[in-house]
DNA sequence: GTCTATAATAGGATAGAC
DNA sequence: GTCTATCCTATTATAGAC
């Protein structure tokens, strides 16, 4: 889309936020070209396989977008409890305080189930392990460090369902509160 | 379907299956029609305003299923220890070990974000509430057990995405562990 | 209450001009 | 690279016979 147009980035960018909305099942292709001013027969050209392309681009454009705000940040140098409450904070205006719904949540429900299994699971694993690297910074034995970051990444996927089953944008800050002190606690157990 | 055939009960049963797999945007009539054995026509003879009326019978029947296997035990009397940990094994039993998804989750993604909300809101609403009564009844004050119930919902919801999302079974049932272990946890912090 | 048949529409996908 | 036009199939929904 060279000319007077929207950059391949900035394609994608529109699709995400249909697919983040609808899901894979939910996104139909009038919508996507609505979303990105491009004729059905454009996107055809930029993404030949159809929505399945798309949500490919999506997703990698997405794990890239993480990498670059979330699981770098997580590894770099300092203090870890400062890289954790930067992931959160991160976290948290993405989904605009638990407004919108994820992408990744998105395309594990519906039909999509397995389809992205594979780039799914390489961003879960990714956030996973670079979360757990900063826990094993601050101190923590890899093994609980590790049951931290899972613990952690499943309550930030289960608190945007229930905020957006219940409409409440408080749970959310709430979860996001909780989670970030329970992921420093000291050794014992949380409240 | 009184002749012969299957009970509303049943047909709803038969719905509630696709809608689990396939969320509200991924199951078509052609599916939902073919799993109840009924044609197009009768599931609109029993459910005029189609789909939507469909889900809204199987959030109903949900939400009674829950209260029987779920709430109603969750209020019973006995030790609060044994009723939580009833509720974390029909979870567990219910999911299949998080092989399968959650309806719930499913049409709280997808574009039926918002049409059910009323009945999500409440199915999850009381849930939380009876394992706040639970964890009252085990000695924790009002608002740390408000607060860890809603953490429970939470962390199962996102554990069924999770381990949708990686084809990992042993996840869910590492969730449920530590949820359970957590919940009952004494006062301080947990591991 | 269930079926067959059919309508009406939306969805995914392609051809070919520019 | 984008568009208009078109095709085909799936999808939702209804009519009317039994």
């Amino acid at each position: 889309m060279p000319p007077a147009l929207l950059s391949r980035q900035e394609v994608i960018e529109k699709l995400m936020l249909v697919v983040r909305r609808a899901g894979y099942d939910g996104a139909s292709l009038a919508e996507l070209s609505k979303a990105t001013g491009l004729g059905k027969s454009s996107l055809y050209h930029h993404f030949p396989d159809g929505k399945d392309d798309m949500v490919r681009a999506v997703l990698e454009h997405l794990e890239s977008q993480l990498r670059e705000s979330v699981f770098t940040p997580l590894r770099a140098p300092g203090p870890a409890r400062r890289r954790v409450e930067a992931m959160v904070k991160t976290i948290d205006d993405y989904y605009r305080g638990g407004r919108e719904a994820c992408v990744l949540g998105n395309l594990v429900l519906g039909t999509s189930r397995t389809r992205f299994r594979r780039q799914l699971q390489s961003i879960f694993d990714e956030w996973i392990d670079a979360l757990a690297g900063a826990l094993v910074d601050s101190g923590m034995s890899r093994s609980v460090a590790r049951a931290r970051a899972e613990d952690a990444v499943i309550r930030i996927e289960g608190a945007l369902v229930l905020a957006g089953a219940m409409g409440d944008v408080s749970l959310f800050g709430r979860a996001l509160k909780q989670l970030s002190s329970d992921l420093l606690a000291s050794s014992a157990r949380r409240s």
